[in-house]
DNA sequence: ACGCTCACTGTTTTT
DNA sequence: CAGTGAGCGT
């Protein structure tokens, strides 16, 4: 590393890089240049402290974050392709996959994602017949897995009756479900830190060699880690504690995945020797944006002392927009980014819930402007993306049961839920897997050929799952004629389900093999799905945006109820995690920042007025301005209440357009849509308007 | 065994 | 309203 290098940093950063050895705290706020100090203390460490890069750890948070900082590691030192980044997830995963046997792990271990952890827990509640909802038991078992503590320790706390299960059942299901998870060699997201972090605790030898391997640790983001990822670094820290904790307690946001900023808070406490340094100079954003952000973020008890310093002085106001309801909220931001111009990937329009994306998306595309959802549902979560992964680990674990009933049946090859009713039968008769009681059933069933088919099908698999990811899928899709399937089953959106296998394809080329592609899937997060180029706007949930920065950033749904949303309301502290997230949207915006709410929005498809958010009122006035470009000439019509037609009436519907009233009765209206045809609405639900 | 229609349920955020 | 699961008809 050049020593030049070295003073492109301002006094903060360069304090931080040179530090050696022993625990250091960095706290860093918003665009003080984080990222930029860690890879330079890394190439410190290796060019100048004599460390070899097989010996540095640096832990982010998601595989963005991990790849961004080897490319700049790459581009700053020799030989820092060896340095180990990755996420906490993918760290114990590559553990696990060494040395996972020595905590019961079998080879070839699969990941379950949530929706296979909601299947399985199905199959529990069925199998014990009980009838409960799995999402409450589902997070309950997240939530023990996260702070690492057996469910029965959690179970003291909760109600005597929770998911609809006293006590004792929901214990029963929590431990039937843990052990048909690992009878059928699979791993929910939660074990996979848990199980790592107790073969590092058990086996001394293990934690030798990875300790070796990790000498020196970072870990950004340090505010967002939970109890076992805590104690996970701690245990890899050791005596010596070569450990850099990168952070800022103003934006951590993930305490309902157990994340405990207190972690961060308390670093001095827990690592006495600790050095701190603290980044808050900021290159991001300008002087406007910067103080507002310090008045938001002020109000706050749980914190280190911190005010930003803005590098670029002066700014555009900080700009409040108030709508009357979501459709103009979402008209004005469309209108607003047509005004301002291309590129479009400069804006960013950050919101509180995912479902505060469809009328953002309609009112830009009715623009014409580009914009992708980052988050939402997810790549790996479609239907045929799933159907293909779940071939893919039953290929290499057969005793996955929950992907060998997802493609028993798919394509459809004649096994109903007959045949897999009398096989689920005779597994459990005799303690048998899943597909050794298939095997076992064919002489009992009246056709046995569909099942004798499948069974060659998997034993072909079997002997591709070896070969390079691609190569099986391409023959997966051969066999099984996938893609005829889908033409079938899908005649409505067919070709956007081929664009996905075909993302797929793509996406396996750059796997090393089988298994590391499905454990790659299993650690992507949704927002890093494969393809999404730039050049356009883009729409994400405010804790998607973490870490990101847009030259304009639109802040909408600033109410109460949203932000801070209503569920965080009986929350210890949960007001403060809700100024948190407001602080990390206002600070992603580099020269504009526009906040927006509406008078009244749609909950569950029904209207409610709303109030403008708390977090607005605690900011002096000086610090935004009203904002109000468009004032419409002419206000929409109103949606149509019962009794508002006869028939013969011209009305909008947003998804049918235009059409003519043909039957009303009360709430219940027969509406003529011109190229849809008939169609019955409610008023209640409906979103009709006099046109 | 399959596909369709009908009712129900749910929205906080995600590595 | 939309997505999902159950039940029915073929």
């Amino acid at each position: 590393m050049d020593e030049p290098l070295l003073s492109s940093l301002n006094e903060a950063q360069r304090q931080a890089v040179l530090h050696f050895e022993g625990p250091a705290l960095v706290v860093a706020g918003a665009g003080s240049g984080k990222t930029r100090t860690v890879v330079h203390r890394v190439a410190y460490l290796m060019a100048r402290r004599g460390v070899f890069p097989s010996e540095i750890l640096a832990v982010t948070f998601t595989n963005k974050a991990a790849e961004e900082m080897r490319e700049r590691l790459k581009a700053m030192v020799k030989g820092a392709g060896e340095v180990w980044v990755s996420t906490f997830h993918a760290a114990a995963l590559r553990i696990l996959r060494v040395y996972g046997e020595g905590v019961g792990l079998k080879p070839g271990f699969v990941v379950y994602d949530e929706d296979d952890q909601t299947a399985l827990l199905k199959e529990v509640l069925k199998e014990l017949g009980l009838s409960a909802k799995p999402g409450p038991i589902k997070a309950l078992l997240d939530r023990a897995k996260n702070q690492g503590v057996a469910p029965e320790g959690l179970l003291a706390e909760l109600p005597e009756f929770y998911a609809g299960l006293s006590r004792g059942k929901l214990l029963d299901v929590l431990r039937r479900y843990q052990e048909a998870l690992l009878a059928q060699g699979a791993l929910d997201f939660g074990d996979i830190l848990l199980y790592a972090l107790k073969l590092l605790e058990q086996d001394p030898e293990v934690l030798r060699r990875v300790r070796k391997r990790a000498r020196f640790i970072h870990v950004d983001e340090y505010q967002d880690t939970n109890p076992v990822q805590y104690r996970f670094t701690r245990l890899l820290a050791g005596e010596e504690a070569n450990l850099m904790a990168v952070g800022d307690p103003d934006q951590g946001i993930y305490s309902f995945r157990a994340a405990d900023i207190r972690n961060i808070l308390d670093f001095t406490r827990d690592y006495p020797e600790a050095r701190v340094y603290r980044l808050e100079e900021n290159y991001r954003s300008t002087e406007a944006i910067l103080r507002f952000a310090n008045a938001v973020i002020v109000r706050n008890n749980l914190r280190l002392e911190k005010t930003l310093r803005p590098v670029k002085r002066g700014g555009e106001p900080v700009r409040l927009f108030r709508a009357g309801d979501a459709r103009e909220e979402a008209r004005f931001v469309a209108e607003e980014i047509a005004r301002l111009g291309p590129p479009w990937d400069r804006y960013a329009v950050l919101y509180r819930t995912n479902a505060q994306s469809r009328l953002l998306e309609q009112a830009l595309a009715g623009r014409g402007l580009p914009a992708r959802v980052v988050g939402g549902v997810g790549f790996f979560e479609r239907a045929e993306v799933k159907d293909l992964l779940a071939y893919a680990r039953l290929a290499l674990n057969p005793l996955d049961a929950v992907s060998l009933k997802r493609v028993l049946n798919t394509p459809p090859r004649g096994i109903g839920p007959a045949t897999v009713a009398r096989v689920e039968a005779l597994a459990r008769e005799r303690g048998l897997p899943l597909l050794e009681a298939l095997r076992e059933a064919l002489p009992l069933l009246p056709r046995p050929e569909p099942v004798r088919h499948f069974l060659a099908l998997l034993e072909e698999l079997r002997d591709l799952a070896l070969d390079s990811a691609e190569a099986f899928f391409r023959h997966l899709l051969e066999a099984t004629d996938y893609l005829a399937y889908l033409k079938e089953a899908y005649p409505e959106d067919a070709e956007d389900r081929l664009e996905n296998v075909e993302e797929l394809l793509r996406a396996a080329k750059e796997a090393e093999g089988l298994q590391d592609f499905l454990d790659r899937v299993a650690l992507t997060a949704k927002a890093e799905e494969p393809g999404e180029a730039g050049g356009k706007v883009a729409l994400m949930t405010l804790h998607n945006a973490k870490g990101l920065e847009f030259p304009v950033v639109f802040l909408v749904g600033v109410e109460e109820g949203l932000l801070p949303h209503r569920s965080s309301l009986n929350i210890l502290e949960g007001l403060e995690e809700e100024r948190r997230l407001f602080y990390v949207g206002v600070t992603r915006a580099q020269e504009r920042l526009y906040l927006a709410y509406a008078r009244e929005r749609e909950v569950y498809g029904r209207l409610e007025a709303t109030r403008p958010s708390r977090f607005l009122e605690e900011v002096e006035e000086g610090l935004y301005e009203l904002y109000d470009p468009y004032r419409k000439p002419v206000p929409p019509p109103h949606r149509a209440l019962p009794g508002a037609f006869k028939g013969g009436e011209r009305v909008v519907h947003p998804r049918f357009g235009p059409g003519t009233v043909v039957a009303a009765a009360g709430d219940e209206v027969t509406v003529h849509f011109e190229g849809v045809g008939l169609k019955r609405l409610s008023l209640k639900y409906a979103d009709l308007r006099p046109a």
